[in-house]
DNA sequence: ATATCATATATCAGCCTGATACGTATGTCA
DNA sequence: TGACATACGTATCAGGCTGATATATGATAT
């Protein structure tokens, strides 16, 4: 989605590299891309005048930097303004516990344990973004990449008191 | 996906429509797809052998009902042992939220407001769901029901819980 | 009568994912 | 020094899915 990059870019020049580092780090509890989805939003993006390209060499590598124009931060603000269209929760785990009935519970508790330990494992990248956040407190930016990183934190420890209880449930 | 469609087989027979109707209902909340990927599924899936066909009329109605076969609930029961692959959020509401400082407080409390709305929305129908379930405690099945809406009953809490400090925070 | 809604199937442009390909720089182990 | 792995960087593409749209009938309400 266009206006992801945007948002990016907003902050400062990135090449589609790094684009997907931002993604893949700071945004991964609630969205992701694709660099085949990447590289040709940023041409596209280019082509519509709302961001520009630089292409440079860096330490002998060739690469090139993606810079937001003044028509690029409209966009996004018209965007950021606009109503939510979709929220989506896709969780396989929960599909394949729906049909659980279908198994038995010993394959459902090793998604469980599986989902429990993924849980867990990022946990403390949320934790770790909250309290360097609240130790920043007066830019601007922070207090909202703070809300986001205070709903994952909220989000995963209700994961994990699930799978406590569902634990118990499948083993009576 | 071919395997949700086998799970939902599994239990009864449907027709395309039904198919669509218990996603849009008993899945909503973790899973969903459309038309346009239910109905050439299940033709790959007749293709397969996986499911039959049985083109007939209701209430001179013209429809096709869908029955899985034993090498369709063999399928199934081989993805279902799989580990999960995938288990996605994709929020927009947290995206625009992260870029907040672009913006200002009032319109990301605007997405905050319409998220909880939602979130309010939704969670009668999972309450009354693991309600239900609850009562009936000896079908196999519904045991795995119930996990599934415990898991969004405490997430959504979860999620309003995140709300309240958010708009805290937003407000100053 | 007629409008609206639910049932029912189907197609398709456009977008995105996951895989793959290609090439350079840096660090590391022997 | 050479060999190998990892990070940086760009790019393409088959295949799958979404969201929109089209078509048509039965049921319900006004």
């Amino acid at each position: 989605m266009d206006c992801v990059i945007l948002g990016l870019l907003c902050h400062e020049s990135l090449t589609g590299y790094e684009i997907k580092k931002r993604m893949d780090t700071a945004l991964r509890f609630f969205w992701s891309a694709s660099f085949g989805s990447i590289y040709p939003t940023l041409n596209s993006l280019v082509h519509d005048s709302l961001v520009t390209k630089f292409e440079t060499t860096d330490h002998g590598r060739d690469k090139v930097i993606y810079t937001i124009t003044d028509a690029g931060r409209e966009h996004l603000k018209k965007w950021l303004a606009l109503p939510v269209k979709k929220d989506e929760l896709r969780y396989e785990t929960l599909l394949k516990l729906f049909f659980g009935g279908e198994t038995g519970p010993d394959i459902s508790l090793e998604h469980i344990r599986n989902f429990e330990s993924r849980v867990k494992a990022e946990l403390p990248f949320l934790q770790e973004a909250s309290r360097k956040l609240k130790g920043i407190p007066d830019e601007k930016a922070h207090r909202y990449y703070l809300l986001t990183a205070m709903f994952g934190e909220r989000v995963y420890k209700a994961y994990l008191e699930w799978c406590e209880e569902a634990k118990r449930i499948l083993e009576e």
